[in-house]
DNA sequence: CACCAGACCTGTCCGC
DNA sequence: TGCGGACAGGTCTGGT
């Protein structure tokens, strides 16, 4: 489900309600999608601790804890990770629930049970590869043209799985791309290393455009996605190109189309996007 | 290094 | 109504 703006929009409601909050107790529902340390080393870790604050990085969660150790979070698919006040209803496929004081409750659920989750010392974060080997993110001031000119460079990859690569640019997902290769006129297939300095341009551009856009909107709420408090995102209504197929282009009327690129379902116009 | 298929899972939708 | 297949916001592994 999610990308950077789904990730940021939970950080952002969860933060108001987690920071200074105590975890009292935590109910695993479902071992297996503990990654690090064994279930009991994990409840061990995280029980009687202190929320200090809630951290993104990519499509990392991370919620540092008062003993130094990282609650960390990779939401997948269809993983949700949703405040509970006292009384609210139950949450479907719970996966984990934590109970904090006063009776709330921080719910992990995930349909398809894909999602990771750590609870990490500081010194063994760097052994989740993913988060360390995290790209610079759209928006930050690593994110610069010259930073994805020098990566983009003499590659044959296809510009729509390069930009999946999240050693490359961090929080980018499927939706995000389809959105900013179509905003930029750039078709799918086209090599990374074929663009050039003008559509290059254009094309960070509007990679922080659609991030900025899809945070400004609470995200996108296709099926699964839900932020901190439950509630669905609206940037599904202003997208151009993802699920788009067969839908008259907003741009220049054609019908959009929808292949198949490194395995993954891909929108665009074949009349804006020319291989 | 580039690329693909398969794996990990469950739910939904579509065609027959 | 039932059943099989394709597909879904992500990432990792193993093969060519």
């Amino acid at each position: 489900m999610p990308e950077l703006p789904e990730l940021e929009t939970i950080r952002r409601n969860l933060a108001p309600n987690l920071e200074g909050r105590l975890i009292m107790s935590a109910d695993i529902l479902l071992s297996r999608q503990i990654k690090w340390p064994e279930p009991g080393q994990f409840v061990a870790r995280i029980t009687g601790r202190t929320i200090e604050k809630l951290d993104r990085v990519g499509k990392y969660l991370l919620i540092r804890l008062d003993n130094g150790t990282a609650l960390i979070f990779h939401l997948r698919m269809t993983g949700q990770l949703c405040y509970r006040p006292k009384g609210a209803e139950e949450a479907k496929h719970a996966r984990i629930i934590m109970r904090l004081d006063g009776g709330d409750q921080l719910v992990y659920a995930d349909t398809r049970t894909l999602g990771t989750i750590y609870a990490m010392k500081e010194d063994e974060i760097d052994n989740i590869k993913g988060l360390a080997e995290m790209g610079p993110e759209p928006l930050s001031s690593e994110f610069t043209v010259d930073y994805l000119k020098s990566v983009m460079a003499g590659k044959k990859t296809r510009i729509k799985s390069f930009l999946l690569d999240q050693s490359k640019v961090g929080g980018l997902g499927n939706i995000y791309v389809d959105e900013a290769l179509f905003l930029s006129g750039i078709h799918p297939m086209r090599t990374a290393g074929s663009i050039g300095n003008d559509e290059l341009t254009l094309l960070y551009t509007n990679i922080n455009r659609v991030i900025s856009e899809g945070i400004r909107d609470g995200g996108t709420t296709f099926r699964d996605y839900r932020n901190g408090n439950g509630e669905k995102g609206s940037h599904q209504d202003n997208l151009f190109a993802y699920a788009r197929d067969g839908k008259p282009c907003r741009v220049c009327g054609t019908i959009m189309e929808k292949i198949r690129v490194g395995g993954r379902g891909t929108h665009f116009c074949p009349s804006c996007q020319v291989l």
